[in-house]
DNA sequence: AACTATTTATAAGA
DNA sequence: TTCTTATAAATAGTT
């Protein structure tokens, strides 16, 4: 419209319709806010550009919101309400279906029987003990299943004993090839006390360990089996 | 703009100010239009007249809906739905409510059991039996109301057995003081058909009657007891 | 962003 | 409301 017309269509030159957009995008805003003042009109505008940036302009006297809610009015449409409606109905339903089911919940609880006939009643009771059975033997599958690993952790921790009474027994040997008067003691019982994991007992083993240490410097390699940690099954 | 400059302000005079809307609102759409053409851009415009008219002007590639959903999107403000919203609340509140009764019904017919340790079984166990326990105290509740009501109507009909008994025989005697011949028939077996409903039976009591009306006109006030209709408890 | 030649919009009148 | 037209305003292309 100036410095010679053009063709009302896409501007190819990117920056050229930017600039463009930029411009006209002013002048439409400009216009719609003399359009309020001259005629006391009001104007909502929105727009959205092709690189989806967005701006509006909105007449000083109202708000967007109050301009949508009076063209939703005028044009007799609520255009949002198919939605709204479908969401409404959702909720009927569902609120339908949870009454069902806390009733359904109440009942298997043993209350809100008064409306229910002496068949419902039986069908109910037959329902209930079904699950009942349903519920014991998994009650019972459960309890077996935790004696199963019960008995597996025992077996593990007798494996484990096994190799320490050997671990044990090797020592010991090792101590009186070292120190003849050793055998006086009461040997299970440190034994007992080191596997119950009293402090102090296999603090006392230690220091026997130590003192075999000059005569002896390798335990480990000594009889085929070694003293180390056993992991314990959870 | 043309013909004179003018201020920018209320054009006083009323027809005057609508010529001007009339003509600048075509101005802005037009130039609406050509902003969507040359830049690709989407542009929507809804303007209300001091009159309270409404106009509006929207992209041909869009709807008013689309770029008021985009508009509030890109303002991140819901300017139309804060029910709208509190209802989706309600509705994922719903669900997850409904879920877990779901589960808890589930697990009162004996499935979804899975999850559970042997503790909560055991719960689930001892509830369920106090359930079925109310449940079988209601059902014979329910039957014992039902022998009561059983028990009222036999005694009921006992009662009005004896009444047509009674009434039967105030009948016979009736009938044998009007008919000395009448005794040879078995009263007693048409007692019976006439209790048991049977048509013909009712209808040879009603001839007998008839007979016996021009001595006894009104039997009713005769023996303290009527022929009526009982009524029977359902 | 500023300039400006030119187009476009439009105020006032018919 | 529409047409006309003188003129104001908008703006395309340029700097």
């Amino acid at each position: 419209m100036a410095r010679g017309k053009i063709q009302i269509k896409l501007i190819e030159n990117t920056t050229n319709r930017q600039v463009t957009y930029s411009k006209r995008r002013n002048g439409l805003f400009k216009k719609a806010n003399e359009l309020t003042v001259l005629c006391d009109a009001k104007v909502s505008i929105v727009m959205i550009s092709s690189t989806g940036k967005l701006h509006e302009y909105i007449s000083p006297s109202t708000t967007t919101k109050k301009m949508y809610d009076q063209y939703q009015q005028a044009l007799e449409v609520d255009l949002w309400s198919s939605h709204y409606e479908k969401m409404q109905e959702n909720l009927r339903k569902l609120k339908e279906v949870n009454k069902k089911l806390q009733l359904e919940v109440r009942r298997r609880f043993g209350e809100g029987l008064n409306g229910m006939s002496f068949e419902e009643l039986c069908g109910l009771e037959e329902d209930m003990d079904n699950a009942v059975s349903l519920i014991r033997e998994r009650k019972y599958k459960t309890l077996s299943n935790q004696i199963d690993t019960a008995r597996k952790k025992k077996k593990n921790a007798e494996e484990i004993n096994k190799r320490l009474l050997q671990d044990w027994t090797n020592l010991i040997k090792h101590l009186r090839e070292d120190d003849p008067h050793f055998g006086m003691v009461d040997n299970t019982r440190d034994y007992e006390a080191v596997i119950g994991y009293s402090e102090a007992a296999a603090a006392r083993l230690r220091l026997y360990a130590l003192r075999l240490q000059p005569d002896q410097p390798n335990l480990t390699s000594g009889g085929g089996s070694e003293i180390t940690t056993y992991p314990l099954l959870e």
